[in-house]
RNA sequence: GGAGACGUGGGUGAGUUGGCUGAAACCACACCCCUGCUAAGGGUGCGUGUCCUAACGGGCACCGAGGGUUCGAAUCCCUCCGUCUCCGCCA
């Protein structure tokens, strides 16, 4: 969540933010008159207990001293009953606050390019000179088919579309890469973990899912649990509603989960092949720093995601995005975008964020700053997304009969 | 899933005839003093959030969560969640 104390200071400066990311000023307003409206509401109320603690004081102490509490409890019934009415007030001051605040999008960083949409973002450098073929490659749904690696037609029997099932060597290859990045991110420093699949509410809107994006979500029916779209929501919430001791800074977290999505907005988009799939594996990196030392990790977990392309000889480009396409929780993200010959075009396959201290707000994770606790910023970035490694190793590594090549640096874990 | 016990601040743990307890004591931690050598003694501070204040300081809320009874609840009642023990079931 925005700090909504910086909006009521700084106004104009906060909306001129938030309208790159497409914020209409109005809504800002709203947010204002309705941050200001609580403030009332709740000094109100809060004035109206004091005086009824110290009424219940007093007649605490007649009583004892056996004096007449007939006009003293008349007064206290009272203003019970004007407390009743103002805490409904406070409540609703808050629900109409909490509604506007929560789905409004974090600012982005002073550096992000301004822009609309993906066109708009700028490309910062490429890793790895594209091979050169001296046939025409393939994509990698034809590269499966040769294989019997994908078994889309069953993955759509046992669940329904956009599910897929791999086979033999590609399931094992899956496997691999999972094992490969785990390693990786170890021996940098990440704390390997293991975490729920399912995640409850409060969680989601620690990370900023909910309450905006529930259309995305897999719900479980009957109990407060979503299938979590990315490890990201675990992750990062392992220290919801926590201080850390500013020593254990920055935390850094590593795991395997698969992630699932509801794909709702994409219709008709990928339909083809694996690129968009309900249910994907993907390595995750979360860290947990201190919000002057943020920039140094973003800058560590971009090379190392990059390093680990690199180290697959996956020819990629790193892309900042601009302010129109930065997610709803993202102050400043960076994309790495894989070469895919088959497709003759860069496609995502790791997207790396500083959230500053958007998510921590929402979840409720500080540290001890000498005597002060602060909100820390939280960082998350995929390292990487396994399916779509598969995809491009597919189609990079592929030769002229359709066989496929296992990258060197694999060789060891299948 | 069934039966029983329990859920207090970083930890241990008082408080359950409702008010003087937001919370004793001890430990841990921080700072200061003393002392000076691998030890100890003394003092002070030490939950979270939010609001008011230039500051000092003060208000409100929170004793698993949410409701209820009451002038007043950590203390009584209800629901839920969680932990432990026994049983059942199982990877």
């Amino acid at each position: 969540m925005i700090d909504l104390k910086y909006i009521e200071k700084n106004f104009d400066e906060a909306a001129a933010k938030l309208k790159k990311k497409g914020v209409d000023p109005q809504t800002l307003e709203k947010l204002k008159t309705l941050f200001g409206q609580l403030k009332e509401a709740n000094s109100a109320l809060e004035a109206a207990q004091a005086e009824q603690n110290s009424m219940s004081k007093l007649f605490g102490q007649y009583k004892r001293e056996g004096k007449d509490i007939g006009e003293l409890k008349a007064k206290v019934d009272a203003n019970k009953e004007r407390i009743a009415q103002l805490q409904e007030n406070a409540r609703k001051a808050e629900a109409a606050l909490y509604e506007v605040a929560l789905a409004i999008p974090n600012f982005p960083d002073d550096s992000v390019p301004e822009g609309k949409d993906e066109e708009d973002n700028v490309e910062l450098r490429k890793v790895l000179e594209p091979r050169v073929f001296d046939f025409e490659p393939l994509e990698h749904w034809a590269l499966a088919e040769k294989n019997g690696w994908i078994d889309f037609e069953r993955g759509v029997k046992l669940a329904k579309s956009r599910f897929s099932v791999l086979r033999g060597d590609a399931a094992r290859l899956e496997r691999a890469l999972i094992n490969f990045f785990l390693d990786t991110n170890r021996e940098k420093g990440f704390e390997e973990l293991c975490v729920p699949f399912m995640n409850n509410a409060q969680m989601l809107q620690g990370t900023g899912q909910l309450p905006k994006f529930e259309d995305d979500l897999f719900k479980i029916e009957g109990e407060d649990l979503y299938l979590i779209p990315t490890a990201e929501v675990p992750l990062t919430n392992m220290y919801n509603d926590e201080i850390l001791p500013e020593s254990e800074l920055p935390v850094l977290m590593t795991g395997y989960t698969p992630c699932f999505r509801k794909e709702a907005g994409s219709a008709g988009r990928d339909t083809r092949g694996m690129i968009r799939q309900h249910q994907f594996d993907k390595v995750e990196m979360v860290a947990i720093a201190h919000p002057d030392r943020s920039d140094d990790v973003f800058e560590m977990m971009v090379q190392n995601a990059s390093d680990i392309l690199t180290a697959l000889g996956l020819p990629h480009r790193v892309v900042e995005l601009c302010t129109g396409d930065l997610g709803f929780s993202a102050a400043r993200t960076i994309d790495l975008e894989v070469w895919l010959p088959g497709q003759n075009k860069y496609r995502e396959i790791s997207s790396i964020s500083n959230t500053r201290d958007f998510q921590a707000r929402r979840a409720k994770i500080r540290f001890k700053d000498g005597k002060k606790n602060k909100l820390v910023h939280t960082l998350n970035g995929s390292a990487l997304a396994v399916g779509r490694t598969l995809i491009a190793i597919m189609e990079n590594y592929q030769n002229e009969d359709g066989s496929i090549e296992i990258p060197e640096v694999l060789k060891k874990y299948m």
